[in-house]
DNA sequence: TCATGTACCTTGCATAACAAAGTAGCTTTT
DNA sequence: AAAAGCTACTTTGTTATGCAAGGTACATGA
Protein backbone atom coordinates (compact mmCIF):
# COMPACT_ATOMS: atom_id res chain seq x y z
CA UNK A 1 0.00 0.00 0.00
CA UNK A 2 1.78 3.01 -1.23
CA UNK A 3 0.45 6.02 -2.67
CA UNK A 4 2.73 6.25 -5.50
CA UNK A 5 0.38 4.01 -7.55
CA UNK A 6 -2.55 6.11 -6.14
CA UNK A 7 -3.19 7.86 -9.10
CA UNK A 8 -2.40 4.77 -11.46
CA UNK A 9 -6.04 3.20 -9.89
CA UNK A 10 -7.54 6.45 -9.81
CA UNK A 11 -7.11 6.34 -14.19
CA UNK A 12 -9.26 3.18 -14.71
CA UNK A 13 -12.03 3.70 -16.17
CA UNK A 14 -11.06 7.53 -17.19
CA UNK A 15 -8.44 7.07 -19.32
CA UNK A 16 -11.16 5.91 -21.87
CA UNK A 17 -13.03 8.99 -21.65
CA UNK A 18 -10.17 11.43 -22.24
CA UNK A 19 -9.36 9.58 -25.33
CA UNK A 20 -12.31 10.04 -26.56
CA UNK A 21 -12.64 13.63 -25.83
CA UNK A 22 -9.01 14.20 -27.87
CA UNK A 23 -10.72 12.36 -30.89
CA UNK A 24 -13.44 14.38 -30.29
CA UNK A 25 -11.24 17.26 -31.28
CA UNK A 26 -9.51 15.83 -33.94
CA UNK A 27 -7.97 12.41 -35.43
CA UNK A 28 -4.96 11.28 -33.95
CA UNK A 29 -2.09 8.66 -33.98
CA UNK A 30 -1.43 6.86 -30.82
CA UNK A 31 1.80 8.33 -30.14
CA UNK A 32 -0.02 11.74 -30.63
CA UNK A 33 -2.61 10.54 -28.51
CA UNK A 34 0.20 9.85 -25.46
CA UNK A 35 1.48 13.05 -26.21
CA UNK A 36 -1.40 15.45 -25.48
CA UNK A 37 -1.67 13.31 -22.33
CA UNK A 38 0.99 14.13 -20.90
CA UNK A 39 0.66 17.74 -21.45
CA UNK A 40 -2.04 16.99 -18.71
CA UNK A 41 0.39 14.92 -16.52
CA UNK A 42 -1.32 11.93 -17.23
CA UNK A 43 1.05 9.96 -18.24
CA UNK A 44 0.35 6.36 -20.73
CA UNK A 45 2.43 3.99 -21.84
CA UNK A 46 2.26 2.19 -25.22
CA UNK A 47 1.00 -0.75 -23.32
CA UNK A 48 -1.74 0.95 -22.54
CA UNK A 49 -3.18 2.43 -25.10
CA UNK A 50 -3.05 0.16 -28.29
CA UNK A 51 -5.06 -2.55 -26.28
CA UNK A 52 -7.72 0.61 -25.36
CA UNK A 53 -7.54 2.12 -29.17
CA UNK A 54 -8.61 -1.82 -29.99
CA UNK A 55 -11.13 -2.02 -27.71
CA UNK A 56 -12.41 1.06 -28.63
CA UNK A 57 -12.22 -0.03 -32.06
CA UNK A 58 -14.18 -3.09 -31.51
CA UNK A 59 -17.15 -1.42 -29.82
CA UNK A 60 -17.53 0.68 -33.24
CA UNK A 61 -16.99 3.91 -30.81
CA UNK A 62 -14.07 4.63 -33.23
CA UNK A 63 -12.76 3.85 -36.50
CA UNK A 64 -8.88 4.25 -38.45
CA UNK A 65 -7.33 4.83 -41.70
CA UNK A 66 -3.50 4.72 -42.48
CA UNK A 67 -1.66 7.90 -43.64
CA UNK A 68 1.97 7.47 -45.02
CA UNK A 69 4.44 9.49 -42.93
CA UNK A 70 7.62 11.34 -44.77
CA UNK A 71 9.54 10.33 -41.99
CA UNK A 72 8.77 6.64 -41.37
CA UNK A 73 6.40 3.72 -41.11
CA UNK A 74 2.85 4.58 -41.96
CA UNK A 75 0.61 6.04 -38.80
CA UNK A 76 -2.87 4.84 -37.89
CA UNK A 77 -4.84 7.64 -37.49
CA UNK A 78 -7.94 6.93 -35.20
CA UNK A 79 -11.42 8.99 -35.52
CA UNK A 80 -14.15 9.30 -33.13
CA UNK A 81 -17.90 7.52 -35.14
CA UNK A 82 -21.01 8.98 -34.45
CA UNK A 83 -21.82 6.12 -31.69
CA UNK A 84 -18.72 6.97 -30.04
CA UNK A 85 -19.78 10.82 -29.56
CA UNK A 86 -22.67 9.62 -27.83
CA UNK A 87 -20.68 7.33 -25.46
CA UNK A 88 -18.75 10.07 -24.60
CA UNK A 89 -21.71 12.11 -23.59
CA UNK A 90 -22.44 9.30 -21.12
CA UNK A 91 -19.18 9.19 -20.22
CA UNK A 92 -18.46 12.62 -19.07
CA UNK A 93 -22.19 12.74 -17.08
CA UNK A 94 -20.72 10.41 -15.25
CA UNK A 95 -17.67 11.32 -14.59
CA UNK A 96 -19.08 15.08 -13.49
CA UNK A 97 -21.52 12.83 -11.06
CA UNK A 98 -18.76 10.62 -10.03
CA UNK A 99 -16.62 14.00 -9.11
CA UNK A 100 -19.56 15.76 -7.32
CA UNK A 101 -20.53 12.23 -5.33
CA UNK A 102 -16.90 11.78 -4.38
CA UNK A 103 -16.08 15.12 -3.47
CA UNK A 104 -19.76 15.08 -1.53
CA UNK A 105 -18.02 12.16 0.52
CA UNK A 106 -14.86 13.93 1.57
CA UNK A 107 -16.58 17.39 2.52
CA UNK A 108 -19.09 14.93 4.97
CA UNK A 109 -16.05 13.41 6.30
CA UNK A 110 -13.02 15.36 6.16
CA UNK A 111 -13.60 19.04 7.97
CA UNK A 112 -10.53 18.81 10.60
CA UNK B 1 -18.04 -1.83 -23.22
CA UNK B 2 -20.87 -0.12 -21.65
CA UNK B 3 -21.42 2.71 -19.77
CA UNK B 4 -23.56 0.73 -16.89
CA UNK B 5 -20.37 0.33 -15.33
CA UNK B 6 -18.33 3.57 -15.61
CA UNK B 7 -18.93 4.15 -12.36
CA UNK B 8 -17.64 1.03 -11.10
CA UNK B 9 -14.24 1.60 -12.94
CA UNK B 10 -14.26 5.54 -11.75
CA UNK B 11 -14.42 4.06 -8.69
CA UNK B 12 -10.94 2.15 -8.35
CA UNK B 13 -8.33 3.11 -6.12
CA UNK B 14 -10.90 6.47 -4.98
CA UNK B 15 -12.99 4.12 -2.41
CA UNK B 16 -9.50 3.72 -0.14
CA UNK B 17 -9.74 7.12 0.14
CA UNK B 18 -13.24 8.04 0.93
CA UNK B 19 -13.50 5.27 3.85
CA UNK B 20 -10.04 6.76 5.30
CA UNK B 21 -12.14 10.35 5.36
CA UNK B 22 -15.17 8.98 6.45
CA UNK B 23 -13.10 7.34 9.70
CA UNK B 24 -11.21 10.02 9.66
CA UNK B 25 -14.01 11.85 11.05
CA UNK B 26 -15.00 9.31 13.46
CA UNK B 27 -14.72 5.58 14.28
CA UNK B 28 -17.60 3.20 12.50
CA UNK B 29 -18.13 -0.15 11.81
CA UNK B 30 -18.36 -1.14 8.05
CA UNK B 31 -22.06 -1.52 7.69
CA UNK B 32 -21.75 2.21 9.04
CA UNK B 33 -19.68 2.74 6.64
CA UNK B 34 -21.63 1.01 3.29
CA UNK B 35 -24.40 3.31 5.01
CA UNK B 36 -22.63 6.82 4.93
CA UNK B 37 -21.34 6.14 1.25
CA UNK B 38 -24.74 5.17 0.11
CA UNK B 39 -25.59 8.56 0.86
CA UNK B 40 -23.71 9.68 -1.35
CA UNK B 41 -24.43 7.74 -3.92
CA UNK B 42 -20.93 5.83 -4.35
CA UNK B 43 -22.92 2.41 -3.07
CA UNK B 44 -20.07 -0.39 -2.05
CA UNK B 45 -20.87 -4.03 -1.24
CA UNK B 46 -19.27 -6.15 1.60
CA UNK B 47 -16.85 -8.20 -0.73
CA UNK B 48 -15.83 -4.97 -1.59
CA UNK B 49 -15.50 -3.43 1.79
CA UNK B 50 -14.11 -6.01 3.71
CA UNK B 51 -10.76 -7.13 2.29
CA UNK B 52 -10.10 -2.93 1.80
CA UNK B 53 -10.56 -2.84 5.42
CA UNK B 54 -8.16 -5.50 6.10
CA UNK B 55 -5.82 -4.10 3.81
CA UNK B 56 -5.77 -0.88 5.08
CA UNK B 57 -6.09 -2.68 8.74
CA UNK B 58 -2.41 -4.88 7.26
CA UNK B 59 -0.85 -1.18 6.02
CA UNK B 60 -1.39 -0.06 9.71
CA UNK B 61 -3.22 3.01 8.20
CA UNK B 62 -6.52 1.71 10.79
CA UNK B 63 -7.05 -0.45 13.43
CA UNK B 64 -9.96 -1.35 15.35
CA UNK B 65 -11.82 -2.72 18.45
CA UNK B 66 -14.88 -4.87 19.25
CA UNK B 67 -17.49 -3.53 20.84
CA UNK B 68 -20.50 -5.64 21.80
CA UNK B 69 -24.14 -4.72 20.44
CA UNK B 70 -27.37 -4.61 22.57
CA UNK B 71 -29.53 -5.62 19.39
CA UNK B 72 -27.14 -8.56 17.47
CA UNK B 73 -23.71 -9.74 17.24
CA UNK B 74 -20.42 -7.43 18.31
CA UNK B 75 -19.34 -4.64 15.91
CA UNK B 76 -15.73 -4.45 14.22
CA UNK B 77 -14.99 -0.46 14.89
CA UNK B 78 -12.26 0.81 12.85
CA UNK B 79 -10.52 3.61 13.94
CA UNK B 80 -7.81 5.70 11.80
CA UNK B 81 -4.14 5.71 12.85
CA UNK B 82 -1.85 8.65 12.72
CA UNK B 83 -0.49 7.47 9.47
CA UNK B 84 -3.70 6.93 8.18
CA UNK B 85 -3.88 10.99 8.46
CA UNK B 86 -0.58 11.31 6.89
CA UNK B 87 -1.67 8.37 3.95
CA UNK B 88 -4.98 10.45 3.49
CA UNK B 89 -3.62 13.70 3.05
CA UNK B 90 -1.40 12.55 0.09
CA UNK B 91 -4.41 10.99 -1.67
CA UNK B 92 -6.70 14.23 -1.33
CA UNK B 93 -3.63 15.55 -3.33
CA UNK B 94 -3.27 13.15 -6.03
CA UNK B 95 -7.05 13.01 -6.07
CA UNK B 96 -7.31 16.75 -6.81
CA UNK B 97 -4.34 17.39 -8.69
CA UNK B 98 -6.09 14.12 -11.02
CA UNK B 99 -9.49 15.68 -11.21
CA UNK B 100 -7.44 18.88 -12.35
CA UNK B 101 -5.74 17.04 -14.59
CA UNK B 102 -8.91 15.22 -16.34
CA UNK B 103 -10.93 18.06 -16.43
CA UNK B 104 -7.69 19.96 -18.50
CA UNK B 105 -7.38 16.99 -20.87
CA UNK B 106 -11.42 17.40 -21.55
CA UNK B 107 -11.70 21.21 -21.72
CA UNK B 108 -8.71 21.24 -24.18
CA UNK B 109 -10.31 18.52 -26.37
CA UNK B 110 -14.07 19.02 -26.11
CA UNK B 111 -15.10 22.50 -26.90
CA UNK B 112 -18.03 21.21 -29.37
C1' DT C 1 -36.12 -25.02 17.80
C1' DC C 2 -36.89 -22.58 14.01
C1' DA C 3 -37.07 -18.33 11.58
C1' DT C 4 -35.35 -13.73 11.22
C1' DG C 5 -32.11 -10.08 11.38
C1' DT C 6 -27.56 -8.28 12.00
C1' DA C 7 -22.80 -8.55 11.29
C1' DC C 8 -18.55 -10.38 9.72
C1' DC C 9 -15.76 -13.07 6.26
C1' DT C 10 -14.05 -15.82 2.01
C1' DT C 11 -13.64 -17.49 -2.80
C1' DG C 12 -13.46 -16.95 -7.59
C1' DC C 13 -14.04 -13.91 -11.49
C1' DA C 14 -13.50 -9.91 -14.77
C1' DT C 15 -10.98 -6.03 -16.01
C1' DA C 16 -7.69 -2.15 -16.66
C1' DA C 17 -3.07 -0.28 -16.50
C1' DC C 18 1.61 -1.46 -16.83
C1' DA C 19 6.34 -3.51 -17.73
C1' DA C 20 8.81 -5.69 -20.93
C1' DA C 21 9.75 -7.62 -25.08
C1' DG C 22 8.97 -8.07 -29.99
C1' DT C 23 7.93 -6.82 -35.14
C1' DA C 24 8.37 -3.85 -38.99
C1' DG C 25 9.12 0.18 -41.99
C1' DC C 26 12.07 4.08 -43.12
C1' DT C 27 16.48 6.97 -42.77
C1' DT C 28 21.18 7.77 -41.88
C1' DT C 29 25.81 6.31 -41.39
C1' DT C 30 29.68 3.68 -42.60
C1' DA D 1 24.57 -2.24 -49.30
C1' DA D 2 25.09 -3.55 -44.58
C1' DA D 3 24.59 -1.80 -40.04
C1' DA D 4 22.70 1.15 -36.80
C1' DG D 5 19.08 4.09 -35.27
C1' DC D 6 14.55 6.00 -35.16
C1' DT D 7 9.62 5.82 -35.37
C1' DA D 8 5.52 3.31 -34.94
C1' DC D 9 2.59 -0.49 -34.04
C1' DT D 10 1.64 -4.93 -31.29
C1' DT D 11 1.59 -8.77 -27.87
C1' DT D 12 2.30 -11.29 -23.47
C1' DG D 13 2.21 -11.80 -18.66
C1' DT D 14 1.58 -9.59 -14.09
C1' DT D 15 -0.89 -7.05 -10.60
C1' DA D 16 -4.73 -4.91 -8.33
C1' DT D 17 -9.47 -3.79 -7.34
C1' DG D 18 -14.35 -4.12 -7.24
C1' DC D 19 -18.04 -7.43 -7.37
C1' DA D 20 -21.17 -11.59 -7.22
C1' DA D 21 -22.16 -15.24 -4.60
C1' DG D 22 -21.92 -17.94 -0.86
C1' DG D 23 -20.77 -18.96 3.98
C1' DT D 24 -20.23 -18.43 9.33
C1' DA D 25 -21.78 -16.75 13.73
C1' DC D 26 -24.55 -14.50 17.31
C1' DA D 27 -29.01 -12.74 19.32
C1' DT D 28 -33.98 -12.30 19.57
C1' DG D 29 -38.77 -13.71 19.21
C1' DA D 30 -42.51 -16.75 17.79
Amino acid sequence: MNYDNAIAQMKKGVLEMCILAILNQKDAYPSDIIQRLKESDLIVVEGTLYPLLSRLKNSSLLDYYWIESQFGPPRKYYKITESGKLFLDQLLASWNSFVLNVNQSLNHNINS
